[in-house]
DNA sequence: GATGAATGAGATTTCATTCAT
DNA sequence: AATGAATGAAATCTCATTCAT
């Protein structure tokens, strides 16, 4: 599992695509973009670099490809882990962050490519960082959208408000996300659970002795 | 101010170091430290490249040299906007939060090198970073704590709880810097505020009409 | 005729090996020898890389065989321009002219491959192309001297002279051929009246024994 | 003379350059562009690779700058043979292209790169050689319209047809070039006086107003 | 008759770094 | 205090060629 593995040969394409990518998403995550090299790639996946370059291109299309994958993987592991969308908000959100940190903390590596890597090589890679985000952001401001009207009150937050509140959000989880997978004995559960009370709750009525309970499991 | 600057030639050491790390902290917070050479921050100061060398030794020393002084120079502004120890807990924070984003919308790529550059590049860079990060963290921690005293509570809080949230809430920040710093129309005073907002009442409390409201200017 | 053609199945190897070359003489034609990809051959003749080398054993392979079907193309053009061979010389001349004029012009690739290309790529391919040359130098010469003895002259221009002049004539052929296929308006009939013009009498004067005599160092 | 020569350190920016283009010009004349590699080019000029780049940026900008150099050199080489423009046309011509023999003799590396290579490898090194070669024909176009006025005729040649002429005498002096070139004795005198004899006698007649006359079709 | 899978070797180019003055 | 001259090492990428079916 560790890669440099034997030489299995004459694979069928798609499999060893799946091989590349797989060590791009390791080699990327740890060295970031530059830092990586196609050498490494090649030795990790067990094939020659020639067909690194026959398959996938390049090294620029190679990362666009990482981050596509794990992009798509990430949002699909959230999506899933919320579940039934007739739940109430607290609880999606809850489930939500909860799935998230699961997900972050067995894919380090596919997480480091996103959160880290992928925004700090210009545009074209941060723009596709940027919409996974999006995504997740809105799914965020939907739910603040319709806590608000289930407490009968006019969505008078304004929508930049919303947008900012989300940011803040997101923003909360992607560090937590990092703290939790670098810090002994942080479980996924403990991380959402700090979150919502963070966020769901507000500091104050933390201090008031008023925090958000988690569900059972 | 932009650099690229005529030769001023023979100046004093201490200057030049300065316009070197200048440049130095513009190349590396736009293009990364893999992607910046030392040719660009040779031309960008105005110097010969083996000036750089004989004054900052290597890249890695360059880099560690930014990474310190910009670390530096954002926790002095932050403990400089903080002003009086004596101020409510909340204020204290808002005066903070809003010191942070009043220093990164103005030394966007000092940030950047903190932000996003120094943590992809391998534990020595990080540790610099997260050596800072701390001192925020610490800093909110007794915010908290604080507050919670003031409220006639133990501080039951779980150490590592606290943490946590010390974890999200700069993480938030962050995240609303990039935001607000990229959006266009967003002060530093109003990403604070919904900082605050999200922080200190929660979105439960928001939701139910009882936003925390920022001090006056 | 273009190529890149549907992949027609199970073809003769005849038949095969000609698609081949067409895609060889167009890709080196146009590309040069280095600049040609075994590639793009095979992609144009519609077939796999392997298939090329089954056939064609390699790249050097591919392009004498090409350069000898280019050639023998060529003269036998010139030849079979000519026609018969009981004509006055000039007129044999201007034929053979006229008919290297039509020809150049309608495959400019396998020109390409014979003038410009095969040329560049050391001994063997430059012998391949000289041994054509000497083909055409010798029928000029041979009408060079036909006419010489219908003057009633002995033939006593020494060999190496008239060996020289062949080479003028065929190297004013390639240049007017360049000039006439990238020139607007400029028929393989003009050209090749252009070159008896530019020939013909000097030729005559020659054969008559009047040279040009170049004046004292 | 022959390269590879002892590392000599430390030499002016000037000096290295024109070391560089010497042997660049070696192995392009001898290789063609894509034949030729900048390993070659810097071990023959002895130095480092990096220092090729560092000085001439590209392999398509040294090619370039070998192009011009060459180029202009020979212009100058065939303008300061011709000398007196009071001397008569033919007389020019003659030591025109004597010098264009002798020179192209003295420097066939230069010259390969000129007339084989530079042709080889698209619009933009074409272009450059277009040029020179445009300047020569010119020289020679108007010695014939010179030789023509001189006759007391009207300068009925078609302008086109008087640069067809030019062209077939171009390219008759350049296959002469290469000819003289390789064949063992040829002499640059003997070269020219071939071309004299060949083409001046036929330019005579066409400026006396008896071309040669093509059958009808 | 034909091809998908695979690679060794080598191409151009860049970069951090030092030497000699 | 400062620089022009120079390089070792490594990066991305391409290509001619073969293997197994």
């Amino acid at each position: 599992m560790v890669g440099g593995a034997v030489r299995t040969r004459r694979l069928p394409r798609a499999e060893r695509e799946r091989q590349m990518m797989d060590a791009a998403v390791r080699v990327f995550g740890r060295q970031g973009y530059r830092g990586a090299s196609m050498d490494e790639v090649a030795e990790l996946a067990g094939v020659s670099k020639p067909l690194v370059y026959l398959y996938l291109k390049s090294k620029e299309d190679l990362f666009t490809a990482c981050i596509r994958r794990e992009a798509r993987a990430l949002t699909e592991a959230v999506r899933g882990g919320v579940g039934d969308a007739a739940l109430p908000a607290d609880r999606q959100l809850w489930e939500g962050l909860h799935a998230f940190f699961r997900y972050t903390a067995e894919n380090p590596d596919g997480w480091a490519v996103l959160h880290v890597q992928a925004r700090t090589h210009g545009e074209p890679f941060a723009a596709e960082v940027a919409a996974m985000r999006a995504e997740l952001v809105v799914f965020v401001t939907q739910l603040i959208a319709v806590e608000a009207r289930a407490a009968h009150r006019d969505p008078d937050l304004p929508e930049r408000e919303v947008a900012g509140l989300a940011q803040a959000l997101v923003g909360a989880a992607e560090s937590l996300a990092a703290w939790a997978n670098t810090t002994e004995g942080i479980s996924a559960r403990q991380a959402a659970a700090t979150l919502m009370n963070f966020a769901w709750a507000g500091l104050g009525n933390l201090i008031a002795g008023r925090p958000w309970t988690p569900p059972p499991t």
